[in-house]
RNA sequence: GCCCUUGUAGUUCAAUGGAUAGAACAGAGCUCUUCUAAGGCUUUGAUGUAGGUUCGAUUCCUGCCAGGGGCACCA
């Protein structure tokens, strides 16, 4: 990569200035004035303490030194500012790159960083028996972004999904289901009638045990038991079916949201193996009190935590413990993560000092990815009995907001239906992946339909125009094509010099994304590079076969495509041809 | 009470310790005989507060103010 050009050849300067002792981190950013060139650096500012000089004359030295092999990517070096060193690159350098994309296309972001890396992901993690919530969007998107990320940067990927498939919220379910009396009807319905009565009578067991007016309290919890023991056939039998349903619609959502999860935990599996673990480190890591046996966080500056309790049953934590060696020895890993909603942040780290003298090996390997809360900014949404919003009726509700906008195009119903969804979900997802991890979300309902600027569809948008162009360009047999001999004339064109300027820092985006697993670096960047071509789609004719540029264009237009393409596909984005 | 976390335009978000704090929406004003106007172009407007470290602070440290989360038998 260019950066690393630049990188070497300002090492080699400092070296042969006789300064590079410390050995320094260069630091190159792109400024974002684009007037101040493509790269700078402020090693000059950085060093000029230690070497007792001026920052602007150490500067002007260096450049000098650069001067002396200048790589044949720059076209201009200079002093600017207080000290920084602006690199500009050359034209020549910008055909090279834009034919580098039309030549690897896909492939064109990807590195092998990673390579060799074995990473597991556990996210969304949905309870069979509840809702599938808005909130569990977040951490699917996240998620599944950030294993795409990983994949490009080289690291082989395992997606995991963890599941609550016992305890206390399938006993409030049951409850009600055994009470209510009618689940004999539900076996021939469809799978969303299915989930509607499992959601009513868990709505119902829940209300049922915050509030009882006798004895339903104990009864949900003796019938926990029962579950638990498997000792009654007509409540396995529920059990069974609910479990089904549950993971049936969880399915056809993920279908929707473009996840396949490679495996799927379940906390059944998970409990066993997690006492087991706890009471062989009774006395050296847990220790017993007032009945239950816990982990003095305090200790730590933590908090203490309980991880088998009184009852002898183990809590999340010890099954915690279980997972993280059931999954070391499903997928043998060399790095886990962990995306979870903010409010786990605290436990989560409780946990990981548990696991540390535990399983040292994998509390190391483990890193906890936090999502922040999601919460709708009106009150547009159709209000529901319950107070969680599902994930499904606001994919629809969007999905027919987006197909009354879509009335004027010229598509057939089919469709359109099937592009309004990918437009729907494409708008959640980005409306979560543009912002920093671990934030809460407002998901303005109007403004995220508004379909404009800083949004998914936007980028949608740009993509679909940019085919639309080139399907015109075919038609009328303007081919792509990078020349030098263009530049020339090109370069009066300062859309599109933003537009090269911004296409050749994909990779590094995808570098850096990967580094931080932050998904949000690639949204950032798509919206301006959509916005640079929009830019330059608006100075002129891009196809037109008497311009002797437009075969440039054509190809610039192309490597657009490309780019926002493979970009979209790292934030689970789909981008229809037309929309 | 202790711990974690967040405060940036009217609103929703950006900004590896760097140059004039970027966008988008909303407001004001332009712009379709042209390949998708879900677009483009002008324009108004912001770092909670008080200190400190630094050549340089939205970024690091401390106090205060204001939100959010967590603090033993839920997940």
């Amino acid at each position: 990569m260019i950066r690393n050009i630049l990188e070497n050849s300002i090492k080699t300067a400092l070296w042969e200035l006789k300064i590079d002792k410390s050995n320094p981190v260069i630091n190159l950013e792109h400024p974002e004035d684009l007037s101040h060139g493509d790269y700078s650096t402020n090693i000059a500012m950085v060093l000029a303490k230690q070497v007792a000089q001026n920052p602007r004359e150490l500067a002007e030295k260096i450049v000098a030194e650069i001067k002396e092999r200048l790589p044949k990517e720059i076209s201009k070096i200079e002093v600017a500012g207080p000290g920084f060193i602006n690199f500009y690159l050359s034209p020549e350098f910008f055909v090279l790159q834009n034919k580098e994309i039309l030549k690897v296309g896909k492939k064109f972001g990807l590195n092998k960083n990673l390579k060799g890396e074995r990473t597991i992901i556990e996210y969304t993690d949905p309870n069979p028996f509840k809702e599938f919530h808005i909130g569990h969007l977040v951490p699917n998107s996240i998620g599944e972004s950030v294993a795409t990320i990983l994949e490009a940067n080289g690291a082989k990927v395992m997606r995991a999904c963890y599941q609550g498939d016992l305890g206390l919220h399938i006993a409030k379910n049951i409850w009600a289901i055994l009470k209510d009396n009618s689940i004999k009807d539900f076996q021939k319905k469809t799978l969303n009638e299915k989930v509607n009565y499992l959601g009513k009578m868990y709505a119902k067991g829940a209300e049922v045990y915050e509030n009882p007016q006798g004895n339903e309290k104990k009864e949900i919890e003796e019938l926990n038991k029962k579950i638990y023991e498997k000792s009654e056939k007509e409540i396995n039998k529920i059990y069974e079916w609910g479990r089904k349903v549950s993971l049936e619609y969880f399915d056809s959502i993920y279908k929707v949201l473009g996840t396949k999860f490679d495996r799927l935990f379940f906390e059944s599996e998970t409990q066993e193996l997690g006492r087991q673990i706890v009471e062989k480190n009774i006395g050296k890591v847990f220790e017993k009190s007032n009945g239950a046996i816990i982990f003095k966080g305090e200790n730590y500056g933590l908090h203490t935590r309980v991880f088998i309790n009184s009852e002898g049953i183990p809590t999340y934590e010890a099954k915690d413990l279980g997972l993280a060696k059931k999954k070391y020895d499903f997928y043998h890993y060399d790095k886990s993560l962990i995306v979870t909603g903010n409010e786990q942040k605290e436990y989560t780290k409780v946990m990981l000092k548990a696991m540390s003298f535990v399983f040292p090996e994998f509390a190391e390997k483990t890193k906890v990815i936090t999502n922040g809360f999601l919460s709708l900014s009106s009150g547009k949404m159709s209000s529901r009995t319950g107070k969680v919003v599902p994930a499904t009726s606001l994919i629809t509700d969007t999905e027919n907001r987006v197909i009354e906008k879509m009335t004027a195009r010229d598509i057939n119903e089919k469709e359109k239906k099937e592009i309004a969804q990918k437009i729907a979900v494409g708008a959640l997802k980005y409306s979560i992946l543009k912002q920093v991890n671990g934030k809460d979300i407002v998901f303005d309902f109007d403004k995220s339909l508004s379909f404009e600027g800083d949004s998914g569809p936007y980028l949608q948008y740009s993509y679909a125009r940019a085919k639309s162009i080139l399907r015109k360009a075919k038609e009328e047999r303007v081919k792509s094509r990078f020349d030098p001999s263009q530049i020339k004339s090109q370069f009066d064109w300062a859309s599109i010099n933003i537009l090269e300027k911004l296409l050749y820092r994909f990779p590094e985006i995808v570098e850096r994304a990967g580094n931080e697993y932050s998904p949000h670096y690639i949204a950032t960047y798509l919206i301006e590079l959509a916005s640079s071509f929009n830019s330059f789609y608006a100075t002129g004719k891009i196809v037109d076969k008497k311009d002797a540029e437009s075969s440039y264009k054509v190809a610039l237009t192309e490597a657009f495509s490309i780019v926002l393409k493979n970009g979209l596909n790292l934030l689970g984005i789909q981008a229809p041809e037309k929309m």
